[in-house]
DNA sequence: TGACTTTGTGCCGCTACTAAACAAAACCAC
DNA sequence: GTGGTTTTGTTTAGTAGCGGCACAAAGTCA
């Protein structure tokens, strides 16, 4: 060991620099299949940038490897000339990953394929218990169910949780709605679940909204984006999320994109951090139903302010009720735009049905209080995928594979 | 050409995928001379991660190219044991980039060399004309008289503007304090005049505040970040910037870190944005001679407020204002560490002698406003470097030689 | 003085790629 | 049909960059 090396450079520093080895299109190539992005060979060589006999050596290796099918027979675009190209596609009994989700409502278990393809899902439980290591046990239990079932190899596991995930101790910070201790160590306790399980492959943690981030920017609304910024309502509160060039911008403490206390009323109610009018408490669906005077019904906080928006729009106490929230979260959405100037906004929970209730009012705001009125004309969409965090936190146990497809499973 | 596969996806992704060829530890070899990283070929060989004798071919085509210098004699380092190595250091005759900056009180030239040192610098002048052309003219025109009279080869340009500047089209969106016409086509003239001038290379322009970020993390006081934020004063107005992982994040039009228009004090005084109490207006120069009732004087409101602060710490007029506005940029700064989560902050300009006056107020309150009092522990430090707009505008140039040092060069 | 430690270099071989020629499978014009 | 064109896929040979290894060099330590 040579300390000055040592003591020089953070990690993560000197892993920026150090070179890759090995097959280096391996992992480019599988991540292009995987997002999509190349149905054949030929468009595999366009986006790789290398000769037709690379990408042809490459698919067959990732073949071999059991991750992705090359069709038997050519198949010809309509009004294409020349040779037809032989289709590439996720093979469809390779490996999963393990995706797991819990939240205030219980938790749901799923096996993820390549290319984001939901194979398997698990009933789930309606109720969640007090203590992380019961609720996580379960979850995972219900998954090894599925791995045995469908006798499908595992990459690892993935976990999306309702809370802040603090790095590099992979702590929950504020599962609040989980009835979970602050500071449980969730990571390592959802990691020792899965070793427990006796189930292969590394575990991985996030936030929810992160995750489901991720997934909308590999297989979703986020797609060809290369900054896109993602904010949604659970139940309570509101979770941002931030994706720059294919990865999850996360910061240095996994606590970036805390966007719930922006203020956005300053004369507004106040909130438990101290300021008043922050995102999280007015435009959160309590804050909604609050407005509308809604008794609170047994579907949950979420679904009933989705609903109401959705279908009674037309309600004069719900449409004024849905403006105001639109007008503080345009407020809210166009000091991120002013911060971080994304080239796409997805929208989830109950942010996701305001906007499809009234999108035109909603770009107007973020364009209006955006700098120069410029990148106020930053797309503005709804989230496309179902669980999208189940499939994102399958992101997170599929990306050692997507790096490098020989070492993760050769 | 491929229809398909030019219309599947953006530009940007298509090239983060595809592979890099030739001598790839080149560039990552350099960067690490350049930033100081590698001061041996031992050092060299861990950073990359590479064997004993790649590094060594390595660096020997580096000094081949000009660029690095091998001491011929080997130096060894105090109590060190085994065979003392040989020094790595920049060339101190090789290539230079060419740096400059306008700002309000005129423009300034310089050659840059590899680890940013600024080799020469041109008198410079006190006064800016209202045409960007003519402006520009003339500075270019100082830093080709240094090319001649140093001789030296020229790799590039760069230009540092105090506005945000458009990406792609490379205008000028609020040259304000400089007279200039909002819209200027500054990147496009700058590499006119770069052109005319018979200057060899790529020319480039940035916002001064990015480019000084930009120099403070390869040079200065971000050395090793990972997430850098900087925020920093000019005369009027604020400006932010963030790197990273060594990359400046400018957004996906540019104007990203427009950070003045955060609000930080709900009830102070309108801003020329509609909003009121925003950043800009309320700690900004002007804002804190204004609080402290001091008239304008000869030296610009900058360097007055600078003083101010640094000298008259102690009168009682000038402390109350000065703890007012570190309490509105600690509530911006904890804003923004809610959102970025970096992990070390930059400040300059008055926010620098603000910083200096008090370092633990601004730190206290950044953490007491920063979510969980977790990420408040971020390290706020002042910027380190001299001229670090004018160096940031030389990495911009230099940046083509350290991502392909063959291609640019060879 | 000799053992040990660390740095630097020459040589060999591997491997992932390129380049270029060839083969295959569609279309079109006649 | 038949032959030409276009695009896709494969085969072959060649190359460049890096790893592995052995060895040499230049210091410290006992």
């Amino acid at each position: 060991m040579n300390g000055k090396a040592a003591t020089r450079g953070e990690a993560h520093l000197s892993a920026r620099t150090r070179l890759e080895r090995g097959r280096t299109a391996l992992g480019p190539a599988l991540e292009l299949v995987h997002t999509g992005r190349a149905p054949t060979r030929a468009v595999l060589t366009a986006e790789l940038g290398v000769t037709r006999a690379t990408a042809g050596a490459v698919a067959a290796e990732l073949e071999a490897l059991g991750l992705i099918r090359i069709d038997a027979k050519p198949s010809a675009a309509a009004g294409s000339q020349g040779r037809p190209s032989h289709r590439l596609s996720v093979a469809e009994t390779g490996p999963v990953a393990l995706a797991a989700q819990v939240h205030a409502d219980g938790f749901r278990a799923a096996l993820v394929g390549l290319g984001g393809r939901i194979v398997a899902t698990a009933p789930g439980c309606e109720t969640i218990d007090a203590d992380p290591a019961q609720v996580l046990g379960s979850v995972i239990e219900a998954g090894a169910q599925l791995l045995r079932e469908t006798g499908r190899r595992c990459v690892g596991a993935g976990l999306a949780v309702p809370s802040a995930v603090a790095e590099p101790e992979g702590t929950a910070l504020n599962p609040l709605h989980l009835a979970w201790p602050a500071g449980a160590q969730v990571r390592e306790i959802f990691a020792n679940c899965v070793r427990d399980a006796g189930i292969e492959g590394p575990a991985f943690t996030g936030n929810d909204v992160n995750l489901a981030a991720l997934a909308e920017h590999r297989h979703g609304a986020g797609r060809g984006a290369r900054d896109l910024l993602c904010v949604a309502t659970g139940h309570r509160g509101v979770g941002g999320a931030l994706v720059l060039d294919g990865r999850l911008h996360t910061g240095s403490s996994g606590l970036a994109l805390e966007v719930g206390h922006l203020t956005v009323h300053p004369e507004g109610r106040p909130c438990h951090c101290g300021s008043r009018g922050c995102l999280d408490v007015e435009t959160d669906p309590l804050a909604f139903l609050t407005a509308v005077g809604a008794e609170p019904g047994p579907e949950g906080l979420l679904q009933q302010a989705r609903t109401l928006v959705a279908e009674n729009y037309a309600d004069p106490a719900v449409r004024t009720a849905a403006e105001a929230l639109i007008d503080r979260l345009g407020l809210g959405l166009a000091g991120l735009v002013n911060i971080l100037n994304p080239d796409r906004i997805i929208l989830g929970g109950l942010h996701r049905a305001l906007l499809e209730a009234d999108p035109e009012r909603l770009r107007a705001v973020v364009a209006d209080r955006s700098l120069w009125g410029r990148s106020g004309g930053v797309p503005i969409l709804a989230c496309t995928l179902d669980h999208n965090s189940l499939v994102g936190a399958a992101e997170l146990a599929w990306q050692p594979v997507l790096d490098d497809p020989l070492g993760a499973l050769g």
